[in-house]
DNA sequence: CCTTTATAATTGTGTGTGCAAGCAACTTTA
DNA sequence: TAAAGTTGCTTGCACACACAATTATAAAGG
């Protein structure tokens, strides 16, 4: 049977878990009408004065080119500021930015506690760290 | 430190790891002009005479639409060919997709030990599977 | 038999992400 | 200090996938 076939497969398994987690998650954070992605984004944010969009893509595991258009929809949304200093982008979070903490705190929650109901916690967790370790290696690997 | 938080987000390392894998896994197909969800397409018309593009969603867990497109583009190679009967699709292979089984199968190998190379052989195929089942339980609520 | 409902597939549109090329500013070297 | 290289960011283009609306066919009910 096929179906054996691919769930063996991590390409296959990884990108349906994408798939699905990505469905709740941005069904989460709709609620405060901003993408997971752009979430984590501006956590990343609020954690220095000023964040650099290397550091972000650092920080988030993306492409340059990615943070740039996250970050063309965030300060039309009125959330981030962004101050050119030399050659570099300084990002920081406006009051409205900050006002969003609270609840994109709360939406991480319920994303949690969605999928662990589920999975159950310890499992849920578990799985969580793992593919936190995968990631890791394989992307070590991948940048030589 | 935030790095901490998103390692502890499965939504955030389920789409790293997705994308790490993915790039190994194009890398892989392209040395035969695939995408990979294109070769798993092929794959699962290999297994019947002829197939519906209800089945291949079903099994490729895709939205109709996505396979729409997908068949669109392996007609186009020459690949498949699409026998339209009643208001279904039924795809088959041609000769010339059926040529391809061999080197699909290859691919399918080398991006596994590629992968198991880095986490271990072990570890790979217990995280796959792990993965298998997490998206499994995520999906069945999700679709009620 | 005709109308209603259900199902299979397609089409239009949008989102998230990446790559490659380009631009602008900084750094190194001569 | 000028030329060459490097770095940070942006832009154009492309791809994979999804959702919603539509079309086309089949099935069910009066």
């Amino acid at each position: 049977m096929l179906e054996i076939f691919f769930k063996e497969c991590l390409y296959f398994t990884a990108s349906r878990l994408s798939r699905v987690i990505t469905k709740m998650a941005e069904r989460e954070f709709a609620t405060i009408g901003l993408s997971p992605t752009s979430a984590f984004l501006l956590m990343a944010v609020y954690e220095k004065e000023s964040i650099s969009q290397k550091e972000i893509a650092q920080i988030l595991h993306l492409q340059p080119s990615t943070v740039t258009r996250l970050i063309e929809k965030l300060i039309a949304k009125g959330v981030i500021v962004n101050r050119v200093e030399g050659r570099m982008s300084l990002i920081s979070s406006t009051e409205k930015g900050i006002a969003l903490a609270d609840e994109i705190q709360r939406c991480w929650t319920n994303l949690r506690s969605n999928y662990n109901d589920i999975l159950g916690e310890k499992q849920g967790d578990e799985l969580t760290l793992q593919i936190f370790e995968a990631s890791e290696q394989l992307e070590f690997i991948e940048k030589g």
